[in-house]
DNA sequence: CACACGCCTAGAGGTTGGCG
DNA sequence: CGCCAACCTCTAGGCGTGTG
């Protein structure tokens, strides 16, 4: 028989299909095989900030203890800590029937502690016989509590139950948003939210028997169950489609020359499903006149059906009419750090803005190119913000892309130097998104594949303009190479990094001032 | 006249895409 | 992982029309 992890079981959720081809081409990785084969999209020191925050949340509780062991072995050391009588237990693990679950923390809680109406649905349902009760823990370095983490909690708590174990109670800590660090030391307290979620697990707990009984039969069904194609399939890999499509019905021959139906934008899986229905299967066999296109995706299905790009020129010329050509034209992208614990002086995933470029085009068509990098970890931006006000114009438009998030920043800057704020809000007050004629359809062009980003449009349209040269080639890098070269004393190290970050930033902004001229000579 | 039905609208609530 | 805005979906209620 073989072993149900809480992962398999939101796999399962997903896409029967797909936990099942994992598990068959991969049965000893309990992670899903997109994650592994794409190691360079998952940034080192975010997933690092996990287990920080593991260590952190071990330190609420006195006289806790590690389970280090995995497998059979891990299994007995918690139950030998158990009747240790261990008051808490980090990494406790347990298993039953082919579930297998680890808890963050398991901890000794007292009779009064135990929340009755748990121990009611509990002792209808399991037989649980080992002594004390005890509470679960599941850390997160979220600021929310999500839907799945419930889901998660139940599973544990059902696992350690049918093996055993007493649960009389389930808590979250997940990271308090609202945390300034003022120093040194971080209270844990204060840092941390434990949110007593019991009710919520015990919501969860009568749908999960047949969640895991269907994940079960899926595991060791002889044959691979067919499920239909859902938008996720796109997403398993960055702009790529899942690697077991062809399993799935009607996808067994997939056709190179046309766009499959799931790289419409904001396609619901249950349109989806209405159309895999009627055999539609392509974007190019969508009905344009279809009633269930939405007013995004209609000129994305018009742009598939024919041989060319589809333009509404005088939309185009419309948003370029905004633009004072008798001024200069800035354009502007930020790079920023994030990490869940903060700096002193800042709060938890508070942006860190660390790198800027900008370009101006003057009306003699001459194009002025700068770049402000911080080289070590700032406490107010203040430099930053400096170098900003300077280096762009303080009159005329401000191309960004996406620039909500450039104002984001912005706004930022301003909190924390209240001084600057005229010079910054004029900045904000001038932005224009260069997104805007792509993401309301006066520009679609199938190679775009239904996508809005920078870098998709930026190659489509200028062909020569390519990252994949480049040592840092994708936005969640960034952080990691910034934070490694901050963190280093070797000074041809550094060197190295800070030219890579500032050639990586100085494309996106080639890339808006191409945007923009092929936009204008559209005319 | 009451009631059923479809159409429209506002807005609440949830999801998606793009930035890092 | 967070954030934000745009987007989508669903629902309640207003309104007009049709029907018994």
């Amino acid at each position: 028989m073989k072993i149900l992890s809480k992962t398999d079981i939101m796999r399962h959720q997903q896409c029967t299909t797909k936990l099942a081809l994992d598990k068959r081409e991969n049965p000893r990785k309990d992670r899903p095989l997109d994650e592994s084969k794409h190691p360079h999209i998952r940034s080192h020191y975010r997933s690092e900030g996990g287990y920080q925050i593991e260590d952190i949340a071990e330190t609420m509780f006195d006289g806790i203890q590690r389970s280090t062991l995995y497998g059979v072995r891990g299994l007995l050391e918690t139950q030998s800590l158990v009747f240790a009588k261990a008051p808490s237990i980090a990494q406790a693990s347990a298993q039953s029937k082919g579930n297998y679950a680890r808890a963050d923390i398991l901890a000794k809680i007292s009779q009064s502690q135990v929340n009755p109406e748990l121990r009611q649905y509990i002792r209808e349902n399991y037989t649980s016989t080992y002594g004390g009760n005890h509470a679960l823990y599941e850390i997160k370095s979220a600021t929310s509590i999500r839907k799945d983490f419930i889901l998660d909690l139940a599973f544990q708590t059902h696992v350690f139950e049918s093996s055993g174990y007493k649960i009389g109670r389930a808590y979250l800590i997940t990271v308090n948003k609202d945390f300034q660090r003022n120093s040194d030391q971080i209270n844990p307290h204060e840092f941390l939210n434990v949110t007593d979620v019991t009710d919520k697990v015990l919501e969860e707990l009568p749908n999960l028997s047949e969640r895991i009984e269907q994940a079960h039969l899926t595991l060791n069904q002889e044959d691979i169950p067919l499920s239909t194609i859902y938008k996720q399939c796109k997403h398993t890999q960055p702009d790529k489609i899942c690697p077991h499509i062809s399993y799935c019905p009607n996808w067994t021959n997939l056709d190179p020359e046309k766009t499959p139906i799931f790289y419409l934008p904001y396609l619901s899986t249950k349109k989806q499903d209405q159309y895999a229905e009627d055999n539609v299967m392509y974007i190019e066999d969508i009905d344009p006149e279809d009633k269930k296109l939405t007013k995004t995706q209609t000129p994305v299905v018009l742009a598939h059906k024919q041989d060319q790009p589809l333009i509404k020129l005088d939309k185009i010329q419309e948003f370029l009419g905004q633009v004072d050509t008798d001024l200069p034209i800035s354009f502007l992208d930020f790079e920023t750090f994030t990490k869940v614990i903060p700096e002193i002086g800042h709060k938890p995933y508070q942006l860190i803005p660390i790198l800027s470029s900008t370009g101006v085009l003057y009306p003699t068509n001459h194009l002025v190119r700068h770049d402000f990098i911080e080289i070590s970890m700032p406490s107010n931006s203040r430099f930053f913000a400096e170098s900003l006000i300077r280096n762009i114009e303080s009159t005329g438009t401000i191309f960004s892309w996406f620039m909500q998030f450039e104002k984001q920043v912005v706004k930022q800057l301003i909190d924390m130097n209240p001084d600057l704020e005229e010079d910054l809000n004029s900045i904000c007050d001038r932005m224009l998104d260069l997104r805007d004629p792509f993401s309301k359809g006066y520009y679609v062009d199938r190679r775009f594949e239904g996508l809005t980003k920078l870098k998709k449009v930026g190659e489509v349209l200028s062909q020569d303009l390519s990252y994949s040269g480049l040592e840092v080639d994708h936005g969640s890098l960034v952080g990691d190479k910034w934070y490694e070269m901050i963190n280093s004393d070797d000074i041809h190290k550094r060197n190295e990094i800070i030219t890579n970050l500032q050639k990586y930033c100085s494309m996106d902004t080639t890339s808006l001032v191409r945007i923009y001229q092929f936009l204008k000579d559209l005319n």
